[in-house]
DNA sequence: TAGTAATGTTAGCAGCGTAAACATAGTATA
DNA sequence: TATACTATGTTTACGCTGCTAACATTACTA
């Protein structure tokens, strides 16, 4: 067992990252992190000045694996049309959301304050470029006015999907409560297509 | 100074209230709203199983005026349009969102399992029924399945934009970092409008 | 009026984030 | 190579937290 571990701020980062989206950023204790690397529970303070550091770094992870995957839905070497390319986007982003939920809370968690972490805010940042850059691809000598208004519009409407599909709460419409949720979640493509027209 | 309070629960939430929304929900203790409340820290275990009960209340409560500004701003005993009072909503929500945000915050944190508190649930379902019938007013004898997309889509739309507006997040395009979302939140109005053809 | 349920307090547990003091290992310099 | 310095680990301890158990007081009910 050697005194010095070696790469223990990269093993904090990745056991942080386990436990957050296995338990849920609430359950995360430094503790527990240090633990989860076999290191005393004060090891941590060596590599993190607060546990908020260490969480920021776990939201960044996040972020950089969104754009990730956003940059490869919307890869331009891809023979689909923008508006396919398009929709595997929001696809991709819906898909992200909910598959690493607990995650996608601790990004968009007020626990972390972004102003604080401006290399956290940088990576979000960096999501929302490929974002703009399909719908620019899109919407061919658009202004820029539009452009952010369009973007915003869909973001908006992706993010605030993910919080309604994974929830629990959904509209009730008369007939049939919850299926709304469900044709959604079922023919998400169709769903983002008429939202094109915007 | 008596020793029965009389009304401890009710003043227990809104002291829980108050500081959930002067410091937002991760800096509440129970410690710190029974001393708000002038009683001792195990206090609130008469009125409430756990922490997270006494949450769910204060989020609950949030729901519960949200759904009031709703229903305020869609009046019917107005003159405006159904339009009209259809964007009033649209303003209401933000409103609320932005005026109340870590209240508002609560309500969306994964912190409380709506599933396990079946009230807050309605609470939160009643939020929407708002929409639904705003919606309906405005596209008669449109089908159920049209109307729960639109109803997803706009309640998407709006959750997203709150979580945006105060966010410190958002969409760089190439001219004008930033102003997109200004934009947005100074004529949100004519924005929704422009949704509407959705 | 006596007994019981409701509602309060006090004391104490284990877990938490964090700081201070100390120990060890790796690195730069003489 | 010897020595100082820096980086990185551990131990100990503090005050705060949610929560439980045991006890005190008040209110209700037979």
């Amino acid at each position: 067992m050697k005194y010095h571990h070696g790469n223990l701020k990269e093993e904090l980062i990745s056991s942080a990252c386990k436990i957050c989206e296995a338990s849920g950023h609430d359950h995360m204790s430094l503790r527990s992190i240090a633990k989860e690397a076999s290191v005393s529970q004060t090891a941590p303070y060596r590599h993190f000045k607060t546990k908020e550091c260490l969480l920021a770094e776990v939201s960044k992870r996040g972020f950089e694996e969104l754009t990730e995957r956003l940059r490869a839905a919307t890869n331009k070497e891809s023979k689909a049309t923008a508006k396919d390319r398009f929709l595997e986007m929001g696809l991709a982003y819906l898909e992200f959301g909910l598959e690493k939920r607990k995650t996608y809370d601790l990004m968009h968690s007020p626990v972390i304050d972004k102003v604080e972490f401006p290399e956290l805010l940088d990576s979000a940042t960096g999501a929302f470029e490929e974002l703009v850059q399909i719908l620019k691809e899109l919407f061919p000598g658009i202004s820029e006015d539009s452009l952010g208004k369009k973007c915003i519009k869909f973001w908006a409407m992706m993010h605030g999907l993910v919080g309604l599909l994974d929830m629990k709460i959904e509209p009730e419409t008369d007939t049939n409560a919850g299926s709304a949720m469900s044709v959604v979640k079922d023919d998400f493509r169709s769903f983002l297509e008429e939202s094109l027209e915007i």
